[in-house]
DNA sequence: ATACATGCAAAATATTTGCAACGAA
DNA sequence: TTCGTTGCAAATATTTTGCATGTAT
């Protein structure tokens, strides 16, 4: 991806490797955690360190690149800002992340920032419940 | 609280000290991490480990009783799911936590019910930006 | 050549668990 | 008395950091 390297380097960063492959990690499947980037790439490339991870994924969401997302699993996922901005139910029977899009979100954060003076950047809904399946199990 | 003795009382769960004194402290104040309401309780209850506060809090969310949030500091914060639902925008700034009810949420959890049949129980709303004084010096 | 980046191992945090002792019912 | 609960310490798990080395510019 060409905008996220020109990013990077307006900003007086250096483009490696590692932050390429990170990236493109991150551009073939959403919602991976630091861990699961790490093992994917480990085979094809032993050079790079999970802490090198924790470090790349800081900074990409620092510069508005990555999102950082928490499903209450105990440690983050990660994903591209470039996606449509979506939000999550998660289901407490079976673990599933649903998602869907709400324009209302939009009209929120306007909202928000009327009343409080609050200028949102980024936001994320999290909804626990049951999903369709589980719902009609219990 | 009455409400919370009798929920673990018809769950056949004891009522032991350390649960009420727990609840106690999130009756008088929101949003607390465990180790803060074991750093609050320690010199009054020397007799309360922060391995039973992590478990306690674990029991009464479970139950429904207790909120656990995320604030993206990288640990939870609980309150009473008696206060009535609202949501989060936290300063990038100065880590200011502004609060805001909306009731359109309210109707959002129905929409999605009625696209992916994904029954909400609760949900959380975290919005990240500035506030409006971060916003103004920034 | 000069900073910025990295890997590794160790540290720091947050949370969970095993187990013997305790105590609410 | 019984079995859920607890405290303590040790174990896990996640993320961060120090430092010598590597490398993009």
């Amino acid at each position: 991806m060409m905008e996220f390297e020109q990013i990077l380097r307006s900003r007086g960063y250096r483009l490696t490797n590692q932050r390429r492959v990170i990236v493109r990690e991150l551009e073939g499947e959403r919602h991976l955690s630091a861990e699961e980037i790490y093992e994917r790439v480990k085979e094809e490339h032993p050079e790079l360190g999970l802490s090198t991870v924790y470090r790349t994924l800081d900074l990409l969401h620092e510069l508005g690149i990555v999102r950082k997302e928490d499903f209450g699993e105990g440690y983050s996922r990660y994903e591209l800002a470039t996606e449509r901005m979506h939000h999550h139910a998660r289901c407490r029977g079976c673990g599933k992340v649903i998602e869907f899009n709400e324009e209302l979100m939009e009209y929120l954060t306007l909202q928000v920032e009327r009343e409080t003076g609050f200028v949102t950047d980024s936001y994320e809904i999290t909804l626990h419940g049951l999903c369709r399946e589980c719902a009609a199990a219990g």
